[in-house]
DNA sequence: TCTGGGGTCCTAGGACCC
DNA sequence: TCTGGGGTCCTAGGACCC
């Protein structure tokens, strides 16, 4: 039996919830009829492009380039900030909306979901429900969707990238080599900027072409990524829709810094700051990390990673932290001027797993030190719940001035 | 005033063990 | 004097997504 799969896109999502935030607020312009950007800001060095309106895609604009770039395509071009509580909420508003179809939704992100509407279509079609979604929520929401639909989520996907906006797409079995086929090979899902290259050495160009390559050959060149590629070429794929929220497998935060630092100590402070931000993230999910990640970035735009198993996953800001800096000085060449300081963990569990359960009531020093160390982050916690994130910081993060800016959870 | 931030998954090489 | 090979874990880096 086919499954009916749905995919819902929200058109320029960014801008658009911007825009419908504006005209509640007053605004006398609708962002989404002029040429306008939502970015990030310049001065800060984090100036690109995350959503674009019509009227500057028709410039050339394209998502993710800087907004200086998209300045000199589109003079005249308004940028807009970005404000990530108010996507949220429309997002949920979206979901909300969607759960009067189907319980199936996977919220693929922000602004994408996948629903499973298998057993779900009270007598209609999957089209007729497609349709339908898009005209509800364009009516009790005020902006607009691309729906694809299709029998697997790959190419529901893939339709509901076809003409946007406001638009309704199937891209059924049969359709591939009419609707699919003809499209660049850098449209297929999952082909990014490095491999598309490679595939044009190949003579292949379209995704038709790619389709038609021989998989062993792909297996070959490409490892896994080369099976997948073919079989998302050849309109295969038979992964669930999960719409069963998954435990994250990692955490993470990292920052551009306004200039760039060669100052050790400066960059240890901003790696403490990022810390309590992540494991108090951590502290929320209730889990515990099992490694522990830095990163750092030179002005030069090349990465650095060090990496470090801990010996028990754990929470505790200490402790993550300890590691952390060890790592940060590992990695850190005297003199380097850094332009971002990263850190995440990784490996997360539910539980402690360690060896406490195995020796009974056995308790070291040690661990009574970090149930200590636990207990005072969780008061931490509940102080900055209570007070707000950015009024309760260590002391030595007071010294970094507003450099970091903390986003609620 | 040129290039974000948050994720997931994969690969390759070295260490280590048997 | 000849110098295995398979499996697993750990780490660094890369590719891709929105």
């Amino acid at each position: 039996m086919k499954r009916q799969i749905l995919h819902i896109d929200v058109n320029n999502a960014f801008l658009s919830w911007t825009a419908i935030d504006m005209l509640k607020k007053g605004s006398k312009i609708d962002i989404r009829e002029i040429p306008a950007v939502i970015g990030g800001d310049e001065t800060k060095r984090s100036g690109i492009v995350l959503a674009k309106s019509m009227k500057a895609k028709e410039c050339g604009v394209v998502t993710a380039e800087t907004i200086y770039q998209a300045r000199q395509k589109c003079p005249g071009l308004k940028v807009f900030p970005s404000n990530f509580k108010i996507y949220r909420e429309y997002s949920n508003k979206m979901y909300e909306l969607l759960l009067q179809y189907t319980d199936k939704i996977e919220r693929f992100s922000i602004d994408e979901c996948f629903l499973d509407m298998t057993n779900y279509l009270k007598g209609k079609t999957l089209l007729e429900t497609g349709k339908e979604i898009g005209k509800r929520i364009k009516e009790e929401l005020e902006f607009t969707v691309n729906v694809g639909v299709a029998h697997n989520k790959l190419l529901a996907k893939m339709a509901s990238d076809f003409t946007k906006p406001d638009k309704v797409h199937t891209l059924f079995e049969e359709e591939i080599p009419q609707k699919m086929w003809p499209l660049p090979v850098s449209e297929l899902f999952m082909l990014g900027k490095r491999t598309v290259p490679k595939l044009h050495n190949m003579q292949i160009r379209t995704i038709g072409d790619l389709a038609k390559t021989n998989k062993e050959l792909l297996a070959k060149k490409f490892g896994k990524h080369g099976v997948m590629m073919w079989e998302y070429a050849n309109g295969i794929d038979n992964s669930e829709v999960k719409y069963i929220k998954e435990k994250p497998k990692g955490i993470g935060n990292s920052v551009t810094l306004p200039q760039d630092i060669s100052n050790l100590e400066k960059l240890e402070e901003i790696l403490l700051a990022i810390t309590e931000q992540v494991t108090y993230r951590l502290r929320k999910y209730n889990m515990y990390a099992s490694t522990v990640n830095v990163q750092l970035r030179n002005k030069d735009f090349k990465d650095f990673t060090h990496q470090k198993k801990l010996t028990s996953p754990t929470s505790s800001t200490k402790i993550i932290y300890q590691e952390a800096k060890i790592l940060l000085n590992q990695m850190y060449i005297k003199g380097m001027p850094i332009r971002l300081v990263g850190m995440r963990v990784d490996g997360l569990k539910d539980t402690k797993q360690d060896q406490i359960s195995l020796f009974d009531n056995i308790q070291t020093k040690e661990t009574k030190d970090i149930k200590k160390q636990e207990n005072l982050d969780k008061t931490i916690d509940k102080l900055k719940e209570k007070y707000g994130y950015n009024l309760i910081t260590r002391a030595t993060n007071l010294e970094l001035d507003g450099t970091i800016e903390f986003k609620k959870h």
